[in-house]
Formats: structure tokens, sequence, C-alpha cells
DNA sequence: GACACCGTGTTCGCTATCGAACAGATAAAA
DNA sequence: TTTTATCTGTTCGATAGCGAACACGGTGTC
């Protein structure tokens, strides 16, 4: 059932006629936690619709410390620089939660993209809504806590996912956010005593989402509003 | 001098063929300091070449506060979101040092992205480029010092003008990155003992720009790396 | 059942930055 | 020249997050 294309948004907004030529070219793939899907530098092979799974697109700075930059699940795609031109980019995309998806070549993608134009200008759209989210996540680091942070992504995570829990150690949690561990810890506590969230080993079960909306800063609106503005059809799928 | 539409990067590297479509297209502006491009949400009605000036994409926070997402001189254009498709962005564009540009109607701009190959995949290699500056800001805010990132602020400033003097305050910087302006003035002053740079009154003069390059955490290289790969004809001119 | 491991909880001092308040200095305007 | 506005320098205590160290308790393995 997680190797159903259209559970990708992009995929399901596709016209029948590309739908069609498509088809036959999308090749299911597991993506278990931790799978690396590109790394920075490296030429793509593929581009990568998630179905089930959430990929993070990370920054590794030289001294080993992370911090992602957008986060992609079954609204998006990961590897738009293969129809950008750049064919690479300074990122790292990581399977942050296990699931699954499809694949296409590069050289397919980019076939569609240039040849076909309603492709392009989704596949677009959903560049500049993800452009959003970069934009976003520079000011949110800039100026919000670690507990607004913390509301945000699992808010973010939690739109691309079935259900209302995460599996997901705080040590990953860190990873993302570009904090320590502890600091994750402490946050999630806090929010576990306000009632908003329920954890235990790896398990985070969202008990009040109204809650951890009013709680996140601004930044989780922000990009909200923006993926449902550029890709409307889309997220009312 | 400044209305010579060569000196941004992208007009210069046009194909002969567009160049002449577009001459009489391009209507020359004035950039003054602090002047509006855009502004969140609205819908653009131009895209703005710089030559001379510098533009800030900035996002405004609803308490007042801001953070600058990325930065755009004669190397780029302001308003993507036309050809992405969005017409608007939840960000504001502000001239931070004055100058001059050139400006193209957004018919204009989307007709030519949409018909002509060569123009539309220069513009998307600049958009990656624009892409990869938005994630870096994003690390650079997580991981980096005030000095740090007050020497990678100075050195992508400086890449966009001529000569080695910016005119601009330690308010307005400090409104740039998103911090105090007491912070901006110990970093500054820091910088100065080291004999990078000296600065007076709303004058800063770089005087040792490998030092600030060295001072200056991965990002700024990261990023200056980028954009001389994804626009190679062009940083050369 | 014993054990090792992993995920989490908690503590310590430390530092960078914040927020606020005010002082001095230089340029621009009258 | 005087006045005013702008820009920069400096100080204070407060705070969020860091880095390191270690304790606790489930879970899976042998």
């Amino acid at each position: 059932m997680q190797f159903e294309p259209k559970r990708n948004h992009l995929l399901a907004a596709l016209p029948a006629a590309t739908w069609a030529r498509w088809q036959e070219h999308l090749e299911p793939i597991a993506m278990p936690l931790g799978m690396v899907l590109y790394e920075s530098g490296s030429t793509l092979s593929h581009v990568y619709f998630p179905t089930t799974a959430i990929v993070s697109l990370l920054y590794v700075m030289e001294n080993g410390a992370s911090a992602e930059i957008a986060v992609v699940g079954n609204e998006g795609l990961v590897g738009i620089s293969l129809f950008m031109g750049g064919e690479s980019t300074p990122s790292r995309a990581v399977v942050q939660s296990a699931g699954a998806g499809f694949r296409m070549t590069a050289e397919m993608i980019k076939q569609e993209f240039n040849h076909f134009g309603p492709v392009m200008h989704l596949l677009l759209r959903y560049t500049q809504a993800l452009i959003t989210q970069m934009a976003q996540t520079a000011v949110c680091n800039r100026h919000h806590s670690l507990d607004q942070q913390l509301c945000r992504w699992l808010l973010l995570s939690l739109d691309r996912l079935r259900g209302n829990q995460l599996v997901m150690t705080q040590e990953l949690i860190a990873n993302m956010l570009g904090v320590r561990r502890e600091g994750v810890t402490e946050a999630a506590r806090r929010l576990q005593e306000a009632g908003l969230i329920s954890y235990a080993r790896g398990h985070i079960t969202v008990v009040d989402r109204a809650g951890l909306e009013q709680r996140s800063c601004e930044c989780y609106a922000v990009v909200k509003k923006e993926y449902d503005r550029l890709l409307p059809a889309i997220t009312a799928i």
C-alpha cells in the first residue's frame, strides 16, 4: 500500500497524459531510516518521490555538526538540482522517517521537465515552496527558541505522515535541528508536561496538535500557508 | 556608467539574440537605500537586475524583528517568484546598498522564461545558486558566532561592489543579520582591532580581505564556490 | 536470567547573546 | 556657529543554549 504512487501529491497532481507516460518509469523503492539519497556534491542519479518516508535535507559542516535545511515528504520530491541545472548541491539527503517512495532516472526527469510545460510549472511551484521552507528555517534558527523550533519540526513531520506518531529518537531530532540532545530532552519534557505530546524510547505521540501549533513560532504557519497556496489542488488531496 | 546593463552578470551572459530582444525592455532604475522592491505577499510587477546596488531579501517577523534570507547584487536578479510561478513570496526585498539597476515587466520576463530555453536555464541555475545561499544562511544562523557571520556578510557584500568600501551603518547590518546593534559594534571592534577592517560612521573599509576570509566560517566559501560552479562564464566577467 | 546497549534524565559551570540604559563623538542642518 | 540628529562605545544583569559527565531504566541478546 505504501507503494501507491498517488500518495505522493506531486505524482497525484500530474495530468492524465503525463501520468500515463510516467507510470512505467517510476521505480518503487524502500527508504529505510538513515538511507542517504544523495551526498553533498555528488551528481544525482535519480529524483525521489516519497510516499510514506520523510527525507531531510541536511548540511553537514566540516566539524561534523549538522543542520536541517528543509524536509521533504509525500508533498514533494528530492533532487530539484537535477532540473534546476546544477546536478548536485552542497547538502545531503537522508531518510529521517522510514517508509517508501518512487524514483525516476535523472535523464527522464530532465527530459520531462524540458519538454512538457505542465510538468515544469508544477515542479517549479514546488521548488518555490521548498525555497520558502528554507528561508523560514533560516529565520527560525536566528530568532526562535528551541521549544518553538521543536514544535515547528514536529508539525512539519506530522504533516508528512499518517497518524499522530513519529518514530524518532531525541538524538536524531537534535541532529536535525542542529542542537544538543540534552536540549531536545528538556524541550520535549516541557512539551510533555504541557500535555502536548507523549513519548517513550523513540516513539513520540502528538496528543494536542492545536496546542503544538499555538506554542510554535509563526514559521510553521508561514510555510504551511505557502505550500497550500502554491500547490493547492495537491495538498487538498 | 552605473546604467550599463552588462554590469549585471546575468544580462551580460545572455546570448546575442536574446540581448537584442531584451534591450528595449530593460528600464534603468535608481535604487536608493531603503527602497522596497517588493513587499511580503505582494504580486511583483517587475524583476530587477541590480548593477551597482545590493538588495537584501528579508523576512520581517510579526514582532518587527527581521532576518536576511539572501543578498542579491550584480550577479543576479530580484523576483524569482515571477518565473517560479508563485508571483509573490513571504519576504521583502530592500535596497541595502544604494545604486542602480534595470527592471523588466513581469509579463515580459515570464514570456521570455517560458519560450526560450537558454534564458530559462540561465535563470534556473541562478535560482539554484540563490537556494544554496539561503540554505547556508540557515546553517550559519544555527552554528556560527556573530564574528563569523559578520565576516561572511561583509564578504558577500564586497563581492557585489566595486572597491573595498561599504556604506553601511552598524544598525543596518544588525537588522540584516537579525542581531542587536551592540553585538555588531563589538564584533566590528574586534575585526578592527585585528586589522581586518576600519570603519567610521557608516563607512566600512575592508583592509585585509584574506583575513576576513580566514576568520569567516565555511559558509562564505561554500556559497561562493557554488555561484562560481553554477554561473561560471558569468562570475568570470 | 544475566548482560550490554540504547534512549533518556539530570547536573555542573561556561559563554554568547540579549535587553536596557546611557555616554560620547561626528556629521548635517539651521 | 550652534543645534540637532545620527552613529558608535560601554556597561549592567539576565538567559538560553553549550559541553561534559554521569545516573537510570527499559529492551533485546546470549
